[in-house]
RNA sequence: GGGCUCGUAGUCUAGUGGUUAUGAUACCGCCCUUACAAGGCGGUGGUCACCGGUUCGAAUCCGGUCGGGCCCA
């Protein structure tokens, strides 16, 4: 039969929308139920759903249909990420405009209605994919109440005296025209020129390797080590800055690496880390030469030039003076800004932190009472906390975000902060009648900066329940779902912030998904052309099919798209229809399916080995190891269930209905089957919730607004288990998928008859179920003779 | 450059010292069968990344190398 998937996916999206099956107050006593709390990740407006998405939201969808099917108040919020710098650019380009050109009010309200936009049509991708958020209750990251919370944080972490305002070195990215902090970080390795520069000196030239020569200007100092004899004459004299003619001195330090170039380097600032590091400890002077533009705003032969203009204009100066020695072409990794890519400068400004190096001990063993999935992930995130350098800047000069609830006061300078009733404030938008809280002036001026988003989304377990008035209930919530490309930003804020504000981790459990590569296993990007878009999938293969791939995946582990998957997830879309048919078809018994206490072997056989297969899933699934939970579901289903239980009850209970219509070895089976039917669609039903919800009605007949998602598994643990039928079951299957393969190697269509068969094997176990063996595989006379081994032939 | 982590057929995967390495998928061959050719049966395909060590015995334990990833220089 055909079976337009599509359509029926569709249909049963429109009844669900329908209902309240996803809200947490589905069921009346949801009160009094365990919740079960799910930390979603807000995707964000700025985006379209890619693959990365379809692969992991479906991981947390299949655990919250499950818990949601063992009887759990199930919390699975959603929410949008509308906050910060990804929105600001989004709207800028959807509307082509500028925020800097435009009134901040006028802005912001521009950003809303694109962000509105942009959700109808994301909450459209993420309910086709099945997934069974409560979307008719979503949250956004920007909107008044997570603007409130996320002020009211924020003035906690100022209570905490963990919020500081400091003037200070920070990092910069001059594209993005902001402070961002270490989290923003990404290596990138790049070819660069290491070019050797001639200093002079009193004794003789000393010579100096760097990859920035258009730093020069800044150069306020040359080090050598200590302990490198070809420079100790050198400690302690003057060399002179080529081009500049400034003077530096020259000093020792151990952290020189005397292997590295020729062994001396200048410190300019700043160059990089190391030269901060190096400025702080030895209190040279400041010299900054690189503009927020990203233009070197000195007064010597660079001025207003880029960075890169800059390197190029100071090696042929430099050049031509003679003062190159030798450039080499070499690869090295440089900290660029993952957002846009742009290589960040050490710059100095005045910022908002958030202090946290001091917690380091603490974040290592808030990290280790969350049960992380896969384990080595925690390595990932503890060796992220032990490399923080910085404390975590949440300032940004721009313009769409979480404002500051703050404002300096003109007279006294006193910093005025926000009282917790006005929440959420603007300051950039009026002073709502603030006065300075020292010395009473009312001329203060705002804190223009915003927020970073992940100061925000930090607080996505707060944000979601404490709309719902659950945030008070809530303990610690039970899982977070994320990619591992977030471990530092995401998940590792979110503990930091749940440790300042609430004293605890923020949930038991985090699992971990891998990211989607293209077919080849490189990763997906847009200049490759190598962008796979799930729609697209979803429209062939069905999301059911999509489902079932991201199901293949073990947590941690990266996959690669491939066709193949989502033809298996198609088959077994359409074998779940069948097999759901067949039995509907050999049984019109429609009434309330109910667990049986079967009597005869075969249907014990089956009972049994189902109660075995629950008992495993279950135990798989409470460990979220969703993909070896799908695959004992596959093997029993295909390999058992159709290919051996249907085979064996289809021929009999077609041949007794012939003979004995009243049978009660008819009813035995067929209560059986339906149960056992009825089972497996509850078993699939958290990995593909729209076959599984369509072969539910045509088993049951009952009326679209029942849903087997609404359906519990908690009976599951009640099978039966009955291990004499199973062994001697397991043995009449091998026997018959002996004739089975007996029938196919002499190319005899597997209904065709077979007149006399011999067939060696247990002689007593194969003649009690001998009429069973000629129903199921079409033989007149059966023939047997006592054998360990099985062995199957024609006789004449 | 340093630290950590991952590495089993084309692909995904079982396997935590003990026969000839598990299963699926893909591929090849055969069979249209009254739920299902989106099915069934059979077959090809792996030096368990590489090298060395421990052991009677290593995919598994140890050391090193290579490759991917993360973090730090």
């Amino acid at each position: 039969m055909d079976l337009d998937i599509v359509a029926m996916e569709s249909r049963w999206r429109k009844t669900w929308d329908s209902t309240e099956l996803y809200s947490y107050k589905f069921r009346s006593d949801y009160q009094s139920r365990n919740f079960y709390w799910i930390d979603t990740p807000p995707p964000t407006v700025s985006g379209k759903m890619h693959m990365g998405h379809a692969f992991s939201y479906v991981h947390q969808d299949i655990i919250a249909r499950y818990m949601r099917m063992s009887g759990y108040t199930v919390f699975y919020p959603w929410g949008f990420d509308d906050n910060g710098l990804p929105t600001e650019r989004f709207t800028e380009k959807t509307l082509g405009v500028r925020a800097e050109k435009m009134p901040i009010a006028e802005f912001i309200q521009a950003a809303q209605k694109v962000s509105r936009e942009s959700e109808i049509k994301l909450l459209n991708s993420w309910s086709r994919l099945g997934i069974s958020a409560d979307f008719n209750n979503y949250y956004t990251s920007v909107s008044e109440p997570s603007r409130r919370i996320s002020q009211s944080m924020f003035l906690d972490l100022v209570r905490k005296g963990r919020a500081y305002r400091k003037q200070g070195a920070i990092i910069y990215c001059t594209t993005c025209h902001t402070a961002i902090s270490q989290i923003e970080m990404k290596d990138a390795t790049v070819s660069a020129d290491f070019v050797y520069i001639r200093f002079k000196t009193d004794v003789s030239d000393i010579i100096i390797a760097t990859t920035r020569p258009e730093m020069l200007g800044s150069c306020v100092a040359v080090f050598v080590n200590p302990s490198d004899r070809r420079y100790s004459e050198f400690i302690g004299r003057s060399a002179v800055v080529p081009i500049y003619g400034n003077t530096v001195k020259i000093y020792a330090d151990n952290s020189v690496d005397m292997e590295k170039g020729t062994g001396a380097e200048m410190v300019c600032t700043f160059g990089d880390q190391n030269d901060l590091d190096l400025w702080k400890r030895y209190n040279f002077d400041l010299k900054l030469i690189i503009g927020q533009d990203g233009r070197i705003n000195d007064s010597g032969p660079l001025k207003g030039l880029t960075v890169n203009e800059g390197r190029k204009k100071i090696v042929e100066l430099l050049s031509s003076s003679g003062l190159v020695v030798k450039t080499e072409r070499i690869k090295h990794s440089i900290n660029t800004h993952e957002r846009c890519g742009t290589p960040v400068e050490i710059s100095m400004g005045k910022q908002w932190f958030v202090r946290y190096l001091d917690m380091k001990d603490e974040l290592i063993r808030a990290g280790r009472e969350v049960t992380w999935h896969p384990d080595h992930m925690r390595i990932r995130y503890e060796t992220w906390v032990n490399g923080l350098k910085w404390d975590w800047c949440i300032s940004r000069q721009r313009f769409y975000g979480v404002p500051f609830p703050v404002w300096y006061c003109n007279k006294c300078g006193e910093t005025v902060f926000a009282d917790e009733k006005m929440l959420p404030v603007d300051p950039r938008i009026g002073n709502a009648g603030m006065k300075c809280s020292r010395c009473g002036s009312t001329d203060l001026s705002p804190e223009t900066d915003i927020m970073d988003t992940w100061a925000t989304s930090s607080l996505s377990p707060r944000l979601a329940t404490e709309k719902e008035g659950l945030f008070d209930r809530l303990t610690v919530m039970d899982i977070r779902f994320q990619g591992h490309d977030i471990i530092t930003a995401w998940a590792f804020t979110t503990i930091v912030r749940s440790l300042i504000h609430d004293n605890r981790v923020p949930w038991k459990n985090i699992y971990i998904s891998g990211n989607v590569n293209d077919p080849y296993g490189q990763k997906m990007s847009k200049s490759k052309g190598n962008v796979s878009e799930p729609d697209e999938f979803i429209t062939q293969f069905g999301a059911d099919a999509i489902r079932f791939w991201s199901s293949t995946a073990l947590p941690g582990e990266d996959i690669k798209i491939k066709e193949q998957e989502y033809v298996r997830g198609k088959r077994t879309v359409i074998k779940i229809l069948n097999a759901t048919k067949l039995v509907a078809m050999l049984s019109s018994d429609r009434s309330e399916i109910k667990m049986p206490s079967p009597k005869y072997p075969v249907n014990r056989w089956i009972t049994s080995k189902l109660s075995k297969l629950s008992r495993i899933y279950n135990e798989r699934m409470v460990n979220y190891e969703i993909a070896r939970a799908r695959s004992v579901l596959d093997d029993f289903f295909w390999n058992v269930f159709c290919d051996d239980y249907l085979e064996m009850i289809k021929g009999r209970v077609n041949s007794l209905m012939l003979t004995e219509p009243d049978s009660p070895e008819i009813a035995d089976a067929m209560n059986t089957a339906r149960y056992a039917q009825y089972t497996i669609l509850r078993l699939y039903a958290p990995f593909m919730p729209y076959i599984a919800e369509e072969a539910y009605h045509i088993l049951t007949g009952l009326p679209d607004e029942s849903s087997i998602h609404g359906e519990s598994m908690e009976d599951l643990t009640g099978i039966s288990l009955f291990p004499e039928a199973e062994d001697e079951y397991d043995y009449l299957a091998e026997v018959i998928s002996r004739i089975r393969a007996y029938k196919s190697s002499k190319k005899i269509s597997l209904s065709a008859p077979l007149q006399n068969l011999e067939i060696h094997g247990k002689k007593k176990e194969i003649e009690l179920h001998a009429d069973m063996i000629r129903d199921v595989m079409k033989i007149g006379s059966l023939k047997v003779i006592d054998s360990q081994e099985i062995s199957v032939s024609e006789t004449d």
